[in-house]
DNA sequence: TTGAAAGCGTTACCAC
DNA sequence: GTGGTAACGCTTTCAA
């Protein structure tokens, strides 16, 4: 394998000079910097990472931790992720830190202290105390997406809101027993759950609509949601007429769960997701449209430029949800009771 | 931070020994290797990977480069790969090469040249001839899940036996009429869609009803199947009885296709996939178990092995699938016609 | 504008 | 069993 020294004696100058001209750092002539970038070219030279990592104490390299991989909104902000690291020329290491699992200790007591990255995005993670510390202690810029996060930059949707739109929506609707559908306690999306669940509790405190207030536990996942609301459906006499899903998936699973039950959408159940999930379409779902892609893509930013100035402020960026009006949701049809 | 001069300095030894004491390789005194690792925990010490790397020629790191992150199979492999990299203590570098994107030809020309690991797994990448030169070129032992893969190892569930099977079990229900629904000539799996194309046509064709062959074309996801089911079902003088879904994804999307067009499943239809994917439970879908996880597993195992013996023979994996019956597929109920 | 040489933090060879 | 020391391949002063 070529090495630098390698291109230096081709083209006939220093290493100094070859490393100069190459990284495009320090004073070089026009015309050496050509020889040397032409030698580089011919002799298929590739500087040696963990040389040029050593030297700078740069790895060129972001970390991205994430309980999860295989849903939706996990998956979306990593290829943002990916994709924003990949215009730039850094490599992304990935940890897979499943909450509970024994992993996810060993990644935090081995894999993330070994500070192979330049700097760290937690993605949904929900760290516990001591994981917070180790995080912190590892001292390097932080970008959580998704999070309460009060010890890093975050980027997130504000989940709040979103959820206080979608419930409005259907207030606007004329309906008034609305159930809310997802999330329980032992959920490690706890902080998004509870932020959504909040929004929806304010939209109906607001419209005086707080005796219909029901929350229905679910796991967050489209079978999650397809249990809870057969469960919550069963009952025809206190059936609500709406659903809010805590996100698309548990609101998709709720829809299934309505047709098997003979239930029909919307005439007969009104059923808003949010997320705007790659299937909302196939099922017409109306729903609060976030972006994750783009989250990831913004939380790449906000952590280049920390890693850039470590002295920078935190930034805590809340993108607002778009409602995608579909065909899932419906005024109103003349009730059978009041 | 504390360096192995310090862990040496704090033990009394000198850097070698504090080294073998650490590594577990050379002869070290019980006694002071104990004194070695009580320094280093105390102290904190955590090697430099880039220094470890620089030393050993070794970079305790995999690459993966895959095509997609966020479809069933994918996220699924991934997680087996960094399920089996993370109990052997090495790190996973991501590599996302979507078909055709300008991403892509970066990929192999910047970042896979770099070298940032000892071996490479490579997950359905279909790669076309410049880029299998690349990956060869580069050096480092490669693991292909899925694909054709010639020129490495491959790990991959029996496609063609897989939708023999599937098509083999509509066949003993009594269809004849029996169209494939997925793959398209432009297709990025397209390796895949065709092997398990053949193996419907082998089944078609043994049980003497080349005739009745059909092939839907259709995008590999979920609403891709829908659309094309929507097409393929919309005729109804010349509906099949039966489809067999390239991938579960897809078979999903047909049988809510068949829904919406009124068709009842299985009475009227009977649908079959391959995958087993997380929702063919919800669906009631009859399919081809494969394990996706498993496969990412294996391919670190073949992996290892290939890095440990640069010379070991190339391993070739083709799991069978098992059919996992549910209630979308019925016999074919007294026929109107033919 | 260029070059010599000193790190960067390990490992590994070779004496002792 | 242990310690000195030369790599590993690059960047970065500091002189020239």
């Amino acid at each position: 394998m070529a090495g630098i020294a390698d291109v230096a004696a081709l083209a006939g100058v220093s290493k100094a000079t070859a490393s100069r001209a190459l990284s495009g750092a320090g004073y070089v002539s026009q015309a050496t910097r050509a020889r040397v970038q032409d030698a580089a070219t011919r002799l298929g030279y590739v500087p040696s990472t963990s040389a040029v990592s050593l030297a700078t104490g740069r790895t060129q390299n972001i970390g991205v931790v994430m309980p999860y991989l295989n849903r939706w909104f996990f998956a979306e902000v990593l290829e943002g992720i990916q994709q924003a690291l990949l215009e730039r020329g850094l490599d992304l290491t990935l940890y897979d830190a499943k909450p509970g699992s024994p992993g996810r200790a060993r990644i935090f007591d081995d894999f993330l202290a070994r500070k192979r990255f330049d700097g760290l995005i937690a993605v949904g993670l929900e760290p516990v105390d001591r994981e917070i510390d180790q995080l912190t202690l590892i001292g390097r810029p932080i970008v959580s997406v998704v999070g309460s996060g009060e010890q890093t930059s975050v980027v997130a949707v504000d989940d709040d809101l979103a959820a206080r739109r979608a419930t409005e929506h259907l207030i606007e609707l004329g309906h008034r027993n609305i159930a809310f559908v997802g999330g329980s306690p032992r959920s490690h999306w706890a902080h998004v759950d509870q932020e959504r669940l909040a929004g929806y509790r304010h939209a109906m405190r607001q419209a005086g609509l707080s005796q219909f207030v029901q929350h229905a536990h679910s796991e967050v996942t489209m079978p999650g949601g397809y249990a809870a609301a057969a469960d919550l459906l069963g009952d025809a006499r206190n059936r609500p007429t709406a659903i809010v899903g805590v996100c698309d998936e548990v609101a998709i699973g709720a829809m299934i769960a309505a047709r098997r039950l003979g239930i029909l959408v919307p005439s007969a159940l009104s059923v808003v997701g949010i997320d705007d999930h790659e299937f909302a379409e196939m099922f017409a779902l109306t729903t609060l449209r976030q972006v994750p892609r783009e989250q990831g893509m913004a939380a790449v930013e906000v952590l280049l430029a920390e890693i850039d100035d470590p002295n920078r402020q935190r930034t805590h960026l809340r993108m607002p949800a778009r409602l995608i009006m579909r065909t899932s949701t419906a005024p109103l049809s003349a009730p059978a009771g009041g």
